[in-house]
DNA sequence: GTCTATATGCTGATAGAC
DNA sequence: GTCTATCAGCATATAGAC
């Protein structure tokens, strides 16, 4: 194991704090109008300071996003650790938990077309890993679920997996959880419902 | 029926073009990203004159909006003129034209999360009264559909007309469509399925 | 009402001293 | 690496001549 100095924990420490704000002020406010400003005034450092840090903005994004497609990974581990785990009952785990870190604000919502974000971000090495990494995670139980009978056939993986993907970004848990009229739990079970049984009657 | 004069059926024309642009470039970039300087070269207007018809970016945000919603009913009006109809279809058959839109490139993409543009968009009478008689009108037919069995009923009907409206943005469409693999037709029949279907076998 | 020219503020990003 | 001070550019919105 690797010595690390007290110089670098420091960094370290510091760095962390930059992309918890990041991340708070992604989930509240969106790319677009989180504000580099706002992220050092948070943090209490000056704004040429976060700069050695992070080249650019959209790095802070790729930065907070690894950040919580690494959450997600750990949670998925965990559940692979299960053993006689269904793989039906793995995807609603994680779209279930998409859904709890969207609720509890700590889910950055990037753009669906920003095109600098975008082209920084297929251009990000860490950020491509994770993500692909974890799509074959999901992958692996589409196809299982599939196989199980449990998952509809006559859906491409593809579909069912941007699908879930979708769920980390819905509109419609904004909408309920601003109506007051429903507990997180209670939208979330809702919203899994839609999901998995659809809207129409069995 | 009232004349109206040559000089504003041009202004007419004038503001058509407008939200024309406002349209287009609302679907294609979205409202953070769009810029009253791209309307207006497109448009090929001076910037002022544009003021003279809006008095904010957000009221042209407001203008195209109101556009899509009064095509939205005009579309219910015809369905609704089909004796007939089941409910559930007419939901289907929006859900659908939704979809078609979106992959139309005329479906304006506004944040979910903008102070500034919802504030504005709340107070805006015309866009209110639209949205909500639109509301109205799916939410007959949801409660029909749901006393025909055709609907499940252990979904607030509120629930369902959010997920409809979260078709409209659906950002698995833009996903499916950039992937290339499948035609316009497909990519709806399956969104549709999914919708109303659900992901898990039956 | 339309135009040219401009006001005003804020953005992401840097220079250079310490 | 951190800071203060600043840059250059672009955003929305407006003044004032015609």
């Amino acid at each position: 194991m690797a010595r690390v100095s007290f110089r670098a924990q420091v960094l370290q420490a510091r760095e962390d704090a930059i992309v918890d704000a990041v991340n708070r002020l992604l989930a509240e406010k969106g790319f677009d109008l989180m504000t580099v400003d706002e992220v050092v005034a948070d943090v209490g450092i000056a704004k040429a300071s976060l700069y050695k840090h992070f080249t650019s903005k959209e790095e802070l994004a790729a930065a907070a996003m690894v950040r919580v497609l690494e959450r997600a990974l750990a949670f998925v581990a965990e559940l692979q650790a299960k053993p006689g785990l269904k793989p039906l009952e793995g995807l609603k785990a994680v779209a279930r938990w998409t859904m709890q870190v969207q609720l509890a604000g700590e889910m950055p919502s990037l753009p669906a077309q920003n095109s600098s974000l975008r082209a920084a971000l297929v251009g990000h090495k860490v950020y491509m890993d994770r993500l692909l990494t974890l799509s074959d995670h999901l992958g692996e139980w589409i196809a299982a679920a599939q196989a199980a009978g449990t998952l509809r056939t006559s859906l491409p993986p593809e579909v069912v997996l941007y699908t879930l993907y979708a769920r980390a970004c819905d509109p419609v848990l904004g909408l309920l959880k601003m109506s007051g009229q429903y507990g997180h739990e209670q939208i979330i079970e809702m919203l899994l419902s839609t999901c998995f049984d659809g809207l129409a009657a069995g």
